[in-house]
DNA sequence: AAGATTGTTGCTTA
DNA sequence: TTAAGCAACAATCT
């Protein structure tokens, strides 16, 4: 389930390896993967150029060059929403972008060789690089949009990044005041903090001492303040250990985060926790898993 | 074999 | 108009 921190590590990862290669051929093997018309897609992406690598929140954002007399800047968009992978092939070895892939556990896509069933589409790059859009639930998705539209969409639908000036007290405290919902129901919300899913809430409202199930507009101001320093705190740390392994995200060469040994609380129900002894409980919050320590969150 | 898993959208209801 | 809650999506694992 890759939030933050994994699209992050696989934005870096793919920014070294892909800027500057040009996109010789696309095979869209589930149609509904693309979000616009399938041959629409292909066609269009093909002898383009990709020139940057952005992301908000867990979206990635490839830049790509214009044809003659396109006006506006293309970018295609790629959600991996739940299952999604994109790994990058060299040739037959593991050597990506000059850093061996021998170290560190292995992890291969799902499903094996490339392309495998999961193979939900596929970019032939120059210098013999091929990348796979690797989905086994089918929930991710691929998009090309123009400029404006994509301008549209981040107005729309993501609110401030972690670690960014724009996610402070000010801001946190006027969107909890009225909200009757938990505070990990807002926390999850895309539109409020773009970025956080299950596993870096429940990791964050660890570290402030907050039970998920608070109602968000009775945390205090100063909670407020602590939630959004452990919130930077929780995505910097996962990002420099290359995010979080659970299930089965790997990043774009297929190895797998560092950051699943140091949670908490996530993934860790009945488990002691590592502050005060007395055991991780799991309850339902906001509709999803969600895990605390009842001795160290009021 | 039913239920859990989760990111996001879209519907319904208040 | 906005917020809250929940089904739906898809596939697999337990």
């Amino acid at each position: 389930m890759p939030e933050l921190p994994e699209v992050e590590t696989i934005r870096q990862d793919l920014e070294t390896d892909l800027v500057n290669r040009k996109i010789l051929a696309v095979n869209l093997y589930n149609h509904k993967t693309a979000k616009n018309d399938a041959a629409f897609f292909v066609s269009d992406l093909e002898n383009r150029k990709i020139l940057s690598i952005n992301r908000r929140g867990k979206l990635l954002m490839l830049r790509v060059s214009k044809r003659q007399g396109e006006s506006e800047n293309k970018y295609l968009l790629i959600h991996l929403k739940m299952t999604g992978q994109l790994i990058l092939q060299v040739n037959a070895n593991n050597i990506v972008g000059g850093h061996s892939l021998s170290s560190g556990d292995f992890h291969q896509a799902v499903g094996g060789e490339l392309p495998n069933k999961y193979t939900r589409c596929s970019f032939k790059l120059s210098n013999k690089a091929t990348l796979y859009f690797n989905d086994l639930r089918k929930f991710g998705y691929l998009k090309i949009v123009e400029e404006s539209e994509l301008k549209k969409l981040l107005e729309n639908n993501y609110g401030p990044e972690p670690g960014s000036k724009d996610l402070n007290v000010k801001y946190l405290s006027n969107v909890l005041k009225n909200r009757q919902a938990s505070i990990k129901s807002v926390l999850l919300n895309q539109k409020l903090i773009a970025g956080l899913g299950n596993i870096y809430v429940d990791e964050a409202l660890f570290f402030s001492g907050i039970r998920p199930d608070r109602i968000a507009k009775k945390i205090s101001k100063e909670e407020v303040a602590k939630l959004i320093k452990e919130i930077n705190k929780v995505i910097a740390q996962s990002i420099k250990n290359r995010g979080t392994t659970f299930s089965n995200y790997v990043d774009s060469s297929g190895r797998s985060g560092n950051f699943s040994q140091k949670l908490k609380v996530y993934g860790r129900a009945g488990e002691t926790c590592y502050g005060c002894g007395v055991k991780i409980v799991k309850i339902k919050t906001a509709q999803r898993g969600t895990h605390y320590c009842p001795n160290c969150q009021k």
